[in-house]
DNA sequence: CTACCATCCTGGTTGC
DNA sequence: TGCAACCAGGATGGTA
């Protein structure tokens, strides 16, 4: 489920009860999410102080004041929850993970699909897998129009397949790069390596576009998706093509029993959405 | 090295 | 209404 602005959500609801604050005890109710949760978990994560916490691509890392934590990624149905409140927690079927913090305040790793991942990392961890090879962040301002096209020059996917490899910018997912090809006006089939300069720097700023609208919007809720307090994002009510198969493309003018409206198509087992009129 | 495919898992929606 | 098939925001490891 959660792209960048999902997780980025996530992040910023996490921030005021885990940034600076210390991990009592940690309890795992179930180890095997997509990557089994070591043995060795919760011995290393309590009573340790989080220092720092990023966001780096669609993983949240928590660090300590060594430089080592842990990392967190939702997969496509993982939530966070946390109960600030003395009420009691209550038991919910895939509440993998809790956390206790020493003032109480309780956070919660849910996740039905268990495609999550939940693991230490040691001081080193932007130098091993999978940061060491991850593209740039699509926020930052190093990610530049001919940085993109550098690393599309010797793409021989589609661009719709290439803005989903995380090795090629970091935190895009099937929504988002619908979204920002829409806006860029390129065509889904696109074969990376034919995208010019021009292109490449149009969709740069789509990207970004799309990815701040989307974060100031809380995020897209499809089904899985929530705000760490519970409430939904909804820039899904902004999708301009993602979901939105024969419907009309929200700035073409054309006939829509002409055009049929948005399309959809299926690239490498994923649902692309395009307006046929616009993206060339 | 690159690209494609199946797979991990549950739950919601769709269609018969 | 009931049930089966299909679909979903992602990543990875194997194979070609």
């Amino acid at each position: 489920m959660p792209e960048l602005p999902e997780v980025e959500t996530v992040l910023r609801g996490l921030e005021p009860v885990m940034l600076g604050c210390l991990i009592q005890d940690v309890r795992v109710r179930r180890r095997d999410l997509r990557v089994a949760i070591s043995d060795d978990f919760e011995k290393n994560i309590s009573g340790k102080r989080i220092v720092q916490l990023i966001r780096r691509g669609k993983y949240i890392i928590a660090l300590n004041d060594q430089g080592a934590g842990f990392c967190l990624h939702l997969g496509m149905s993982g939530r966070i929850k946390i109960f600030t409140d003395k009420k009691s927690y209550e038991d919910v079927l895939h509440d993998h993970v809790l956390f206790r913090m020493e003032n109480g305040d309780q956070i919660v790793f849910h996740d039905p699909r268990r495609f999550g991942m939940l693991y230490l990392v040691d001081a080193n961890w932007e130098k091993e897998k999978p940061f060491s090879v991850m593209g740039e962040e699509p926020l930052s301002e190093t990610f530049s129009g001919l940085a993109l096209w550098h690393k599309l020059e010797s793409k021989k996917v589609p661009i719709k397949n290439a803005l989903l490899d995380q090795n090629v910018v970091a935190g895009v997912g099937n929504i988002y790069a619908c979204e920002a090809l829409y806006q860029a006006e390129i065509h889904p089939t696109r074969l990376a390596s034919s995208i010019r300069k021009r292109e490449a720097e149009l969709l740069v700023k789509s990207i970004r576009n799309v990815l701040t609208n989307a974060i100031d919007a809380g995020g897209s809720t499809l089904r899985d998706h929530r705000k760490t307090d519970g409430s939904m994002g909804y820039f899904q009510y902004g999708f301009s093509v993602y979901d939105r198969e024969g419907k009309p493309c929200p700035s073409c003018d054309c006939d829509l029993k002409k055009t049929g409206g948005i399309q959809r198509i299926v690239q490498s087992g994923r649902s692309s959405f395009f307006c046929p009129v616009k993206q060339t």
